[in-house]
DNA sequence: CTAATTTATGAAATGCATTTCAAGTCAAGG
DNA sequence: CCTTGACTTGAAATGCATTTCATAAATTAG
């Protein structure tokens, strides 16, 4: 490899001015300027970017913690933040998680190693203080709400939307109302949780089945659901794929819907509007672009993003 | 922050033994390895990942070219190419294209510029002299099949799998078919009007159109092809979402599938099955698996990806 | 016609960790 | 007792480009 004490020799100059060329730099003379661009041409030189990140200490890199990669729902994040990056000439590594606290904080080390200017924590795994404890090295932001002054925060009011999903179920005269959601143990399940018995009183634990992710997921959380005894007649599901999967269920069982079953999905997907049922739009694309606006300024801003209820057939 | 001679210093031994340490090297006396290690400790001492990618000259990242960021076809190649990417220790860095030529070129650059080890191209827009050029710097892999062999591929045979989608049109009685693609200059179209030629016979123009992608299109194509004085009676769409846009728009116009109109949509996605969707399922996601591992592994095979064909409700 | 700028350029320091080379110690084998 | 091989360690070279500092020439301003 040619590098750039090479073309210093061949252009007959210095590094310097190699590097001022290199640069656009105002005070180089015209025909010095010219040899050098000549030599890069002949030897077809191109920088070493990892030389350049060390000695700059910055990479326009930002790495995103995503816990699945094959998620609908991380995917409209991500696609919002690569909108944002691509405007800002920032390169965006994904660094799946699987919900690992090793694989995060080994994330959490590379921003430390200088590989990434800052890091976008779509979901975590590790409490804050983890987190925070690497702040200093980077910016990060997530997309989850937290008042720790550390992280900025690109984040919706996800215990407002589903008072207002299970409200509107309530509206329509469903007492008997069952959900599903992702992992039993996150923060958005909590908020479900405290938001149903908001609305409906104390939770029974078999109206909630918690590990959905896909369409398979929502069909078979929806037989579990119809074989209750006192078996719901609204179900809310946590994903709009995850509520095709119910659908399918109970049209399989002949069951009309929305008058034998209501159901709400979540994030708008194209499956939604294919299947005509209501959902719970986040705007996580939206999320995504702030989410990665926030750690270029290198903000540590909270910014709620609205979300929005899309009523279609199912409701 | 602090570096490998401020940890030498403090340990009262030489970098060389400190690196010798971080590296698990066998030869360092247990007590040195110890006061090293204890400095690291105290320090929080991270090596700076630059410096190391510089000296060693890879980075154990793989750039992966995409054209769009939002198109559930690249989502499955992309998420292949996490799975392979996370089980070998690599990184992905996502690079949009937008099938610009420019940021494709500015994409190699960074290849050349050692910032990446190796580059998947999902999709193209420069011609393969271009590509070539730069296969000197890394290992580069298509998603496409090409002859050249300084490209490793991995790749499906869409021409066969459009010839038997057709031929199925055809033994369902089917001899009027309109299909939709994404661009009109890609290689796909290509094929995809070559194999609609062998089995129907020269196209008429008005029976295909291009520009598709998300389930919108398909129902503005339907609404086009449906008002066609000889309208098809089948379509295959390029896409499982644009299917779900055709199916939308049929049963808007209360025509009976697959008896009035017969669709065949591609890539076996959620909304395929969430509304019985026939489909051509070229295992995107195996081809990116495949595409990683060829990178990895400094390969230039040709792999071929068998395709598969799910039937449904909607022939 | 000086003093102050502006223009132009190179040497050397810097950012950071790895690796080679050389040299030294110590124990085991003959 | 000498040789050989296994340990152990540090100095210095290496990978590459940027930036500061110093210097000098050419302009411009006063």
């Amino acid at each position: 490899m040619t590098n750039i004490h090479d073309i210093a020799r061949l252009a007959g100059v210095s590094v310097s001015t190699v590097s001022r060329v290199l640069n656009n730099y105002k005070y180089v003379a015209r025909d010095k300027r010219e040899s050098v661009l000549k030599v890069i041409e002949e030897m077809k030189y191109t920088p070493n970017k990892n030389a350049i990140d060390l000695i700059r200490g910055e990479t326009r890199t930002i790495g995103v913690i995503l816990p699945y990669n094959n998620n609908p729902a991380f995917d409209q994040i991500l696609n919002g933040i690569l909108n944002k990056a691509i405007e800002n000439d920032f390169s965006i590594t994904v660094l799946p998680s699987n919900y690992s606290k090793e694989k995060e904080v080994e994330y959490l080390q590379k921003l430390k190693s200088k590989l990434y200017d800052g890091i976008i924590i779509t979901s975590r795994a590790n409490d804050w203080e983890t987190i925070i404890s690497y702040s200093d090295y980077g910016s990060i932001v997530s997309c989850e709400y937290t008042q720790h002054k550390e992280i900025g925060c690109s984040y919706m009011d996800r215990y407002s939307s589903y008072l207002d999903a299970f409200q509107l179920f309530k509206n329509k005269g469903h007492y008997t109302v069952a959900f599903t959601t992702a992992r039993l143990e996150s923060n958005s399940t909590r908020q479900m949780i405290d938001a149903y018995n908001e609305i409906f009183g104390e939770l029974q634990p078999e109206y909630h089945i918690s590990g959905c992710h896909c369409l398979e997921d929502g069909y078979e959380a929806a037989g579990q659901f119809l074989h209750l005894l006192e078996r719901p007649t609204a179900i809310y599901a946590n994903g709009d794929e995850v509520a095709g999967g119910m659908y399918l269920y109970a049209k399989s069982q002949q069951l009309k819907i929305p008058t034998d079953l209501a159901i709400i999905g979540q994030e708008n997907q194209p499956i939604g509007i294919g299947m005509g049922i209501s959902t719970v739009d986040h705007q996580l694309t939206k999320i995504g672009e702030q989410a990665c606006s926030l750690v270029i300024k290198k903000s540590r801003e909270k910014v709620k993003i609205p979300y929005r209820i899309v009523e279609r057939d199912s409701v």
